[in-house]
DNA sequence: TAGTAATTACTAAAACAGTAGTAGTTCGAC
DNA sequence: GTCGAACTACTACTGTTTTAGTAATTACTA
Protein backbone atom coordinates (compact mmCIF):
# COMPACT_ATOMS: atom_id res chain seq x y z
CA UNK A 1 0.00 0.00 0.00
CA UNK A 2 1.37 3.36 -0.89
CA UNK A 3 0.59 6.70 -0.63
CA UNK A 4 -0.26 8.49 -3.35
CA UNK A 5 1.54 12.49 -3.65
CA UNK A 6 -1.86 14.27 -1.93
CA UNK A 7 -2.29 11.40 0.26
CA UNK A 8 0.96 12.37 1.41
CA UNK A 9 0.45 15.99 1.80
CA UNK A 10 -2.61 15.21 4.27
CA UNK A 11 -0.15 13.13 6.14
CA UNK A 12 2.24 15.32 6.35
CA UNK A 13 0.48 17.71 7.93
CA UNK A 14 -0.78 15.31 10.21
CA UNK A 15 2.42 14.45 11.11
CA UNK A 16 3.82 18.25 11.87
CA UNK A 17 0.72 19.37 13.49
CA UNK A 18 -1.08 16.27 14.91
CA UNK A 19 -4.56 15.05 15.05
CA UNK A 20 -6.40 17.56 13.20
CA UNK A 21 -9.73 18.13 12.17
CA UNK A 22 -10.73 18.41 8.71
CA UNK A 23 -10.77 22.36 8.87
CA UNK A 24 -7.44 22.17 10.48
CA UNK A 25 -6.02 20.16 7.46
CA UNK A 26 -7.16 22.20 5.06
CA UNK A 27 -5.72 25.52 6.83
CA UNK A 28 -2.33 24.02 6.69
CA UNK A 29 -2.31 23.17 3.40
CA UNK A 30 -0.26 24.64 1.02
CA UNK A 31 -2.80 24.39 -1.94
CA UNK A 32 -6.10 25.54 -1.76
CA UNK A 33 -8.04 22.51 -1.84
CA UNK A 34 -11.63 22.90 -1.53
CA UNK A 35 -12.93 21.71 1.88
CA UNK A 36 -14.82 18.53 0.66
CA UNK A 37 -11.87 17.73 -1.08
CA UNK A 38 -9.84 17.70 1.74
CA UNK A 39 -12.47 15.86 3.48
CA UNK A 40 -12.47 13.28 0.78
CA UNK A 41 -8.77 12.64 0.75
CA UNK A 42 -9.32 12.06 4.91
CA UNK A 43 -11.87 9.41 4.15
CA UNK A 44 -9.94 7.90 1.46
CA UNK A 45 -6.61 7.58 3.91
CA UNK A 46 -9.48 6.06 6.52
CA UNK A 47 -10.39 3.75 4.16
CA UNK A 48 -6.88 2.67 3.65
CA UNK A 49 -6.01 2.61 7.87
CA UNK A 50 -3.36 5.14 7.03
CA UNK A 51 -5.70 7.19 9.92
CA UNK A 52 -8.56 7.23 12.20
CA UNK A 53 -10.95 9.50 13.73
CA UNK A 54 -13.33 10.47 16.61
CA UNK A 55 -16.14 12.14 16.98
CA UNK A 56 -15.74 15.50 18.16
CA UNK A 57 -18.35 17.98 18.72
CA UNK A 58 -20.06 17.48 15.30
CA UNK A 59 -16.90 17.47 13.56
CA UNK A 60 -14.24 14.32 13.51
CA UNK A 61 -10.44 14.49 14.72
CA UNK A 62 -8.15 12.45 12.54
CA UNK A 63 -4.74 11.30 13.22
CA UNK A 64 -1.85 9.20 11.56
CA UNK A 65 -1.93 5.31 12.13
CA UNK A 66 1.52 5.19 10.73
CA UNK A 67 4.67 6.96 11.63
CA UNK A 68 6.64 9.41 9.23
CA UNK A 69 9.60 7.12 9.56
CA UNK A 70 7.62 3.92 8.56
CA UNK A 71 6.66 5.54 5.69
CA UNK A 72 9.73 7.23 4.84
CA UNK A 73 11.66 3.72 5.05
CA UNK A 74 8.89 2.36 2.70
CA UNK A 75 9.19 4.86 0.14
CA UNK A 76 13.09 4.69 0.49
CA UNK A 77 12.87 0.77 -0.27
CA UNK A 78 10.57 0.70 -2.87
CA UNK A 79 12.66 3.73 -4.92
CA UNK A 80 15.71 1.33 -4.14
CA UNK A 81 13.22 -1.62 -5.82
CA UNK A 82 12.81 0.72 -9.09
CA UNK A 83 16.01 1.96 -9.74
CA UNK A 84 18.55 0.65 -7.48
CA UNK A 85 18.05 -3.52 -7.84
CA UNK A 86 16.40 -3.48 -4.54
CA UNK A 87 20.07 -2.03 -3.08
CA UNK A 88 19.29 1.16 -0.41
CA UNK A 89 23.74 0.59 -0.30
CA UNK A 90 23.56 1.53 -4.03
CA UNK A 91 20.69 4.36 -3.64
CA UNK A 92 23.30 5.82 -1.05
CA UNK A 93 26.18 5.97 -3.13
CA UNK A 94 24.56 7.39 -5.64
CA UNK A 95 23.13 10.14 -2.88
CA UNK A 96 26.96 10.57 -1.65
CA UNK A 97 28.53 10.80 -5.57
CA UNK A 98 25.78 12.26 -7.54
CA UNK A 99 23.78 14.54 -5.36
CA UNK A 100 25.34 18.42 -5.55
CA UNK A 101 23.31 19.89 -2.52
CA UNK A 102 26.54 21.22 -0.56
CA UNK A 103 26.24 20.82 3.01
CA UNK A 104 29.31 20.09 5.32
CA UNK A 105 27.61 16.66 6.81
CA UNK A 106 27.31 15.26 3.45
CA UNK A 107 30.68 16.09 2.59
CA UNK A 108 32.33 14.64 5.15
CA UNK A 109 30.50 11.41 4.60
CA UNK A 110 31.36 11.53 0.90
CA UNK A 111 35.13 11.65 2.05
CA UNK A 112 34.20 8.85 4.56
CA UNK A 113 32.82 6.94 1.29
CA UNK A 114 36.05 7.38 -0.65
CA UNK A 115 38.54 5.37 2.12
CA UNK A 116 35.73 2.57 1.93
CA UNK A 117 35.04 1.95 -1.51
CA UNK A 118 35.46 -1.26 -3.85
CA UNK A 119 33.09 -3.35 -2.13
CA UNK A 120 29.39 -3.63 -1.88
CA UNK A 121 26.54 -2.64 -4.78
CA UNK B 1 7.57 14.56 -15.77
CA UNK B 2 7.89 11.39 -14.01
CA UNK B 3 8.11 7.34 -14.49
CA UNK B 4 5.06 5.24 -13.64
CA UNK B 5 6.06 1.69 -12.44
CA UNK B 6 5.59 0.17 -15.75
CA UNK B 7 7.57 2.79 -17.46
CA UNK B 8 10.03 2.57 -15.44
CA UNK B 9 10.10 -1.08 -15.81
CA UNK B 10 10.50 -0.42 -19.32
CA UNK B 11 13.28 2.04 -19.30
CA UNK B 12 15.11 -0.46 -17.14
CA UNK B 13 15.34 -2.75 -19.82
CA UNK B 14 17.03 -0.20 -22.16
CA UNK B 15 19.19 1.08 -19.90
CA UNK B 16 20.28 -2.48 -19.04
CA UNK B 17 20.22 -3.74 -22.81
CA UNK B 18 21.01 -0.80 -24.66
CA UNK B 19 18.97 0.27 -27.86
CA UNK B 20 16.04 -2.15 -28.38
CA UNK B 21 13.17 -3.26 -30.72
CA UNK B 22 9.55 -3.46 -28.93
CA UNK B 23 9.92 -7.84 -29.46
CA UNK B 24 13.82 -7.11 -27.36
CA UNK B 25 11.97 -5.65 -24.47
CA UNK B 26 9.16 -7.65 -24.56
CA UNK B 27 11.51 -10.81 -23.97
CA UNK B 28 13.74 -9.35 -21.41
CA UNK B 29 10.35 -7.80 -19.37
CA UNK B 30 10.11 -9.97 -16.08
CA UNK B 31 6.37 -9.59 -16.59
CA UNK B 32 4.48 -11.54 -19.48
CA UNK B 33 3.02 -8.37 -20.58
CA UNK B 34 1.35 -9.21 -24.43
CA UNK B 35 3.48 -7.79 -27.10
CA UNK B 36 0.93 -4.59 -27.72
CA UNK B 37 0.82 -3.65 -24.02
CA UNK B 38 5.06 -3.29 -24.48
CA UNK B 39 4.55 -1.84 -27.52
CA UNK B 40 2.34 1.22 -26.42
CA UNK B 41 4.34 1.84 -23.29
CA UNK B 42 6.99 2.28 -25.61
CA UNK B 43 5.26 4.73 -27.46
CA UNK B 44 3.86 6.74 -24.52
CA UNK B 45 7.58 7.11 -23.43
CA UNK B 46 8.50 8.03 -26.73
CA UNK B 47 5.40 11.24 -26.61
CA UNK B 48 6.53 12.11 -23.14
CA UNK B 49 10.02 12.35 -24.91
CA UNK B 50 11.86 9.57 -22.36
CA UNK B 51 13.31 8.07 -25.63
CA UNK B 52 13.14 8.07 -28.83
CA UNK B 53 13.22 5.37 -32.00
CA UNK B 54 14.55 4.47 -35.27
CA UNK B 55 12.70 2.72 -38.23
CA UNK B 56 15.62 -0.30 -38.73
CA UNK B 57 13.90 -3.29 -41.04
CA UNK B 58 9.99 -3.18 -40.59
CA UNK B 59 10.55 -2.66 -36.62
CA UNK B 60 11.66 0.46 -34.71
CA UNK B 61 14.60 0.88 -32.08
CA UNK B 62 14.24 2.26 -29.13
CA UNK B 63 16.42 4.29 -27.04
CA UNK B 64 16.78 6.26 -24.17
CA UNK B 65 16.90 10.08 -24.15
CA UNK B 66 18.01 10.18 -20.72
CA UNK B 67 20.60 8.70 -18.52
CA UNK B 68 19.57 6.05 -15.60
CA UNK B 69 21.22 7.96 -13.20
CA UNK B 70 19.56 11.60 -14.56
CA UNK B 71 16.45 10.02 -13.87
CA UNK B 72 17.36 8.33 -10.60
CA UNK B 73 18.49 11.51 -9.51
CA UNK B 74 15.17 13.04 -10.28
CA UNK B 75 13.86 10.35 -8.25
CA UNK B 76 15.59 10.89 -5.10
CA UNK B 77 14.49 14.90 -5.62
CA UNK B 78 11.46 14.11 -5.79
CA UNK B 79 10.99 11.90 -2.83
CA UNK B 80 13.13 14.23 -0.56
CA UNK B 81 10.80 16.89 -1.54
CA UNK B 82 7.62 14.54 -0.31
CA UNK B 83 8.93 13.66 2.94
CA UNK B 84 12.03 15.15 3.70
CA UNK B 85 11.29 18.68 3.20
CA UNK B 86 13.33 18.47 0.01
CA UNK B 87 16.42 17.67 1.94
CA UNK B 88 18.43 15.10 0.09
CA UNK B 89 20.65 15.23 3.39
CA UNK B 90 18.07 14.76 5.71
CA UNK B 91 16.93 11.67 3.59
CA UNK B 92 20.89 9.88 3.93
CA UNK B 93 20.30 10.91 7.07
CA UNK B 94 17.51 8.68 7.54
CA UNK B 95 18.71 5.98 5.49
CA UNK B 96 21.67 5.68 7.34
CA UNK B 97 19.93 5.80 10.94
CA UNK B 98 16.98 3.79 9.99
CA UNK B 99 17.62 1.04 7.32
CA UNK B 100 18.33 -2.09 8.47
CA UNK B 101 20.63 -3.71 5.51
CA UNK B 102 23.22 -5.06 6.39
CA UNK B 103 26.31 -4.15 4.66
CA UNK B 104 29.52 -3.44 5.55
CA UNK B 105 29.99 -0.04 3.53
CA UNK B 106 26.99 1.10 5.19
CA UNK B 107 28.40 0.54 8.54
CA UNK B 108 31.36 2.41 8.06
CA UNK B 109 29.15 5.62 7.01
CA UNK B 110 27.13 5.07 9.74
CA UNK B 111 30.40 5.28 12.11
CA UNK B 112 31.47 8.11 10.08
CA UNK B 113 27.99 9.73 10.23
CA UNK B 114 28.06 9.55 14.30
CA UNK B 115 31.40 11.49 14.66
CA UNK B 116 30.40 14.47 12.41
CA UNK B 117 26.21 14.72 13.95
CA UNK B 118 24.74 17.76 15.80
CA UNK B 119 24.73 20.06 12.40
CA UNK B 120 22.70 20.43 9.07
CA UNK B 121 19.29 19.17 8.68
C1' DT C 1 -36.98 27.25 19.15
C1' DA C 2 -35.88 28.71 14.72
C1' DG C 3 -32.08 30.07 12.00
C1' DT C 4 -27.52 29.53 10.29
C1' DA C 5 -22.92 28.16 9.79
C1' DA C 6 -20.04 24.20 9.95
C1' DT C 7 -19.69 19.56 8.98
C1' DT C 8 -20.53 15.18 6.66
C1' DA C 9 -22.29 11.61 3.25
C1' DC C 10 -22.89 10.65 -1.18
C1' DT C 11 -22.09 11.27 -5.97
C1' DA C 12 -19.62 12.40 -9.98
C1' DA C 13 -16.47 13.44 -13.38
C1' DA C 14 -12.01 14.42 -15.65
C1' DA C 15 -7.35 12.82 -16.21
C1' DC C 16 -4.08 9.32 -16.13
C1' DA C 17 -2.22 4.42 -15.72
C1' DG C 18 -2.17 -0.03 -17.40
C1' DT C 19 -3.44 -3.63 -20.38
C1' DA C 20 -4.54 -5.57 -24.59
C1' DG C 21 -7.20 -6.54 -29.01
C1' DT C 22 -8.19 -5.84 -34.05
C1' DA C 23 -7.10 -4.58 -38.32
C1' DG C 24 -3.89 -3.30 -41.40
C1' DT C 25 0.96 -2.86 -43.28
C1' DT C 26 5.48 -4.45 -44.65
C1' DC C 27 9.45 -7.12 -45.31
C1' DG C 28 11.60 -11.23 -46.76
C1' DA C 29 11.38 -16.00 -48.58
C1' DC C 30 10.15 -18.88 -52.08
C1' DG D 1 4.41 -11.88 -57.41
C1' DT D 2 2.35 -13.85 -53.41
C1' DC D 3 2.17 -15.59 -48.77
C1' DG D 4 3.09 -15.56 -43.96
C1' DA D 5 5.11 -13.78 -39.93
C1' DA D 6 6.38 -9.75 -37.58
C1' DC D 7 5.29 -5.36 -36.71
C1' DT D 8 2.49 -0.98 -36.06
C1' DA D 9 -1.60 2.18 -35.60
C1' DC D 10 -5.65 2.85 -33.58
C1' DT D 11 -9.06 2.02 -30.29
C1' DA D 12 -10.96 0.66 -25.99
C1' DC D 13 -11.77 -0.56 -21.44
C1' DT D 14 -10.86 -0.92 -16.34
C1' DG D 15 -9.17 0.99 -12.27
C1' DT D 16 -7.11 4.83 -9.66
C1' DT D 17 -6.26 9.62 -8.57
C1' DT D 18 -7.76 14.08 -7.80
C1' DT D 19 -11.09 17.40 -7.34
C1' DA D 20 -15.34 19.20 -5.99
C1' DG D 21 -20.48 19.82 -5.75
C1' DT D 22 -25.16 18.92 -3.63
C1' DA D 23 -27.95 17.70 -0.15
C1' DA D 24 -28.50 16.43 4.49
C1' DT D 25 -27.25 16.78 9.33
C1' DT D 26 -25.81 18.96 13.53
C1' DA D 27 -24.94 22.00 17.09
C1' DC D 28 -24.60 26.50 18.71
C1' DT D 29 -26.94 31.26 19.04
C1' DA D 30 -30.03 34.87 19.27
Amino acid sequence: MRLTDRETDIMNVLWEHGSSTVAQVHGHLRDRLAYTTVLSMLRILERKHVLTRVKEGRAHRYSARLTRDAVRQRAITALARKFFRGSTAALLVHLLEHDDSDDAEIGRLRAALRQTRGRAT
